[in-house]
DNA sequence: ATACGATTGCTAAAAAATTAGCATAATCTT
DNA sequence: AAGATTATGCTAATTTTTTAGCAATCGTAT
């Protein structure tokens, strides 16, 4: 059995793990020039202390400085974002989700990716049946 | 121009926000009864109070008590709620955001459900085109 | 009419989040 | 080696968020 994290981040302490998320680890400094509203060093430090408190992450020292992770896999906490927009915005329908997602970038993807989901919707298919 | 949020939500804003989303729109007692760990009736009231001062939600009184709605179009704040999960946890790749949603509830999803998608992925090829 | 229940207006207090300063150690540069 | 830069340990203060109470109003049922 995994610990759960049932807390609920604050504006900051999301900010934080989701820029830490998106690059893996993350110094300080790292995590400081990712943030678009910046507040001090100092002030990173303290909201990354904290969410270690809380178990959301890990460091370790790596020449010299910290270095920050994630303790929930990038694929588990990727999952449970998905779910929340899933329920909040359509209905819980990943049909709907798909849909949406394609008219939102289907200028941006080739006829590779389109090939690539088409497998994919297949494979489903295949499995379902 | 459409008037811009750029605020960040605090925690409860925007656990109050995605309850009145997932319902189109709501009444305090409503919204009271959507959140998993509620407060007292006064302070939903207050954080209402809140949004519609931020400018994230307007209301309208029916029945003799208000009914709260979000001032942007779900399809938008979905859009938003996407790119963000996006960028944050599939390096703003929309196939594979796509190829995570099918493994996260293929198992829920019908022939029918995938023929949908086929019919989508092969319209968006056509306009690729 | 009157009591009841649910709602809003307004206000204040408590709790949590956010920010930052200072001292100190390690590392890099000249 | 000395100075500059960057890091951490620890602490405190400010700001924001979150909570809730009380009076007044409106509709409903007795």
């Amino acid at each position: 059995m995994s610990k759960s994290l049932p807390q609920q981040l604050s504006r900051r302490e999301r900010q934080i793990m989701d820029a830490i998320f998106a690059r893996g680890r993350a110094s300080v400094a790292e995590v400081l020039g990712a943030l678009e509203d910046p507040p001090s060093y100092s002030s990173v430090r303290a909201l990354l202390r904290i969410l270690v408190e809380k178990g959301h992450l890990t460091y370790k020292e790596m020449d010299g400085r910290y270095i920050y992770m994630p303790t929930q896999s990038r694929t588990r906490a990727a999952r449970a974002a998905l779910r929340q927009v899933l329920q909040t915005f359509y209905e819980g329908s990943a049909v709907k989700t798909v849909a949406a997602l394609l008219d939102l970038s289907s200028d941006d993807m080739s006829q590779e990716d389109l090939n690539r989901l088409s497998k994919l919707i297949e494979e489903a298919r295949k499995e379902g049946r």
